[in-house]
DNA sequence: TATGAATGAGCTTTCATTCAT
DNA sequence: AATGAATGAAAGCTCATTCAT
């Protein structure tokens, strides 16, 4: 029952501080306040975690396990590439609503403001990811679904790109302002998804 | 040592200061060790930009002026959307072996770090552009030449987006290790530029 | 050394503020330099001061409160006009002997150095001490006791000046220094009592 | 012709900032700000006074020096003690209305704020006055005009105290606040003159 | 064990003073 | 001789981290 208290505590502590990393980025969030927030002294934070840094990369590996189950499950239900492709989409307008702290904290490891060793954190979070991807667009390349003078990493870094630029359209404030400039306010999701899809699968396609 | 600043010293400052910001944020930059590195003396920043920010805020500027101008260029340039998309992306990998910080000082200012008002940056940033590659777009759907299901705007952003994502894998350590997952090291520059712009072309093409 | 911070040093940081500000006065007193002295971190003053100034106002407030209360319990002993002149004058050269410091925090606040309004501070320190000298000096004019052509509240106004002007000659380096050149060192304060006394109720007094 | 112009610019200097020093305190003001508002660079100011301390005690010996001639006159007029007494009063305030800044000098100079040898310049400034006072208070009463139980040094005391604070309440932000408390706004100086020359006179006077 | 007050390094910023021009 | 830009020490203040309770 305390243990039980303890993990849910714990979990409190990681939403509040990954809302509040995912809103102010490292060093404008302060300890305290994530304390305050969540209810719990500082004391506490520092049994759980040595420092600011290992909390905020333990909100990272949170985040990024969390999102990577929902891009996983989109992933593994889909036959094809197209499918995937839409699976992943749509997985990520879905989950964005919920979320956005999630990909905010993707996008604040992605700049260089907590220092850290940026390709140990890189190959963490994209390896298999990069793995998945190009198997995918190989095996349909195998089927003849892909122009062959395409590299297939290379097309499944394009993809990944897009996705990636999708995450921070729908939840990080600059990247909201750059789509609402494009697109206007209230973005059709629906016809996005569609075209974003298409735009992609003509991309890639085997020219006739 | 009280020499009177020369107009390459103050270039310098914005230098030093945008390569620190880039490589560190505003919040791990430090005005002193920007000061160090140019060797001059803390006051003096003092006197050309009012704080910190003012002075990351005229590195975003001065970084942002360049690349504007080396993307305007490579876009006036252009007869054509594929001209255009061609010149785009080659200006912007040649552009990065000079310049990494300048792509870092914008990836920098798409983070929340700064507190700034990110609407604002990113109509300052983003709108000259966004309306440049979508009239661009326009005009080659008006000649036929883009399929007539897609909204031009969408066309241009998921192009932006590509982009941006080309600019980001180029200079910031993260975003190039993460190119180095899915291309391997030593990634063969003018193979990513001829299979980015035909990815996009064919993407945007009119179905036959 | 991470001790919790006693009533006892909450005090003592208070009456080493206050001793330095009387002697430094607000610009040349440092936060760093109280906090050594009263051998406390700068932080903690900070828990309990929201800045240089608050700490500074809240020595005004404690000194003032204290000399106050000496002062009132003066005047509420006395049964006649001159009872409370004497009374005040006696306790203030008592008080003069234990807490200088008090008296130059008083006067500290009359410069123009720290800035804050002077009408405001002015009304919150001046306005009850006025009102009563002025009700007592009344009520003797009202029993005959001052002469006619007086207005009261003139009187009580150069009742108090002869009186603040006794509280700087006991406390502030400058006025001890000038009460000596008048009066020499070591000055006789039984006499001093005694002839202000007189030379203030002769003053008043109705004309035969 | 050029010396001529010196002469006016160190003048101005001088003025500037006594008007600076007697609103803002010693630490407030700024060398630089009263180079701007006087019209000369920074150097000058270097060039004639050591640094921002020696400006000041230029500042308040030229406010001495034109106080004290200013006082001198109307005690030298005088043939009695009430005489003397009405032309300080009255000179006083006068005064008040064309140079407030001269007399906020001397009560910046009581304050602590410069950390100078309060003795040494109470010495300078007060030594001649009190001796004038005490001079005069004791011809006055070898003539039989003053009660022989005073001393006569504490009576001039008693007077120079009550002309110093008439001084602060004329000038000084606080003191001019807190005898509106006493007196009201808009004080008439005529009566104010009247009574206290009055209080002092039968404060002085030999018993009947 | 959990707390949160205390610590103090280190930041940004100011401005008296210097000195090359 | 006059200028005012450059200097850099020193201040106020914050907040991650510690540790007595």
């Amino acid at each position: 029952m305390n243990q039980k208290l303890t993990e849910e505590k714990q979990r409190l502590i990681l939403e509040t501080a990954t809302e509040e990393f995912g809103e102010k980025g490292l060093f404008r969030s302060s300890i305290r306040s994530i304390a305050k927030k969540s209810g719990v002294s500082v004391g506490v934070i520092y049994k759980y975690y040595a420092d600011k840094e290992a909390l905020f990369f333990a909100c990272l590996d949170h985040s990024m396990e969390s999102l990577s189950e929902v891009l996983s499950a989109a992933a593994d239900e889909a036959s094809s590439l197209e499918d995937m492709m839409r699976g992943l989409i749509h997985a990520c307008i879905v989950y964005a609503r919920e979320h956005e702290a999630y990909f905010r904290m993707y996008h604040s490891i992605t700049s260089a403001e907590s220092g850290a060793d940026a390709g140990e954190i890189a190959r963490r979070i994209e390896s298999e990811t990069a793995a998945v991807y190009t198997g995918v667009v190989k095996k349909a390349a195998s089927k003849g679904l892909v122009d062959k003078n395409y590299d297939p990493a290379m097309i499944a870094f394009f993809f990944d790109n897009l996705l990636m630029m999708l995450h921070f359209s729908l939840s990080c404030d600059y990247y909201k302002n750059r789509m609402s400039i494009y697109l206007g306010d209230g973005v059709d999701e629906g016809l996005l998804e569609k075209q974003l899809l298409s735009f992609i699968m003509h991309g890639i396609a085997k020219r006739s």
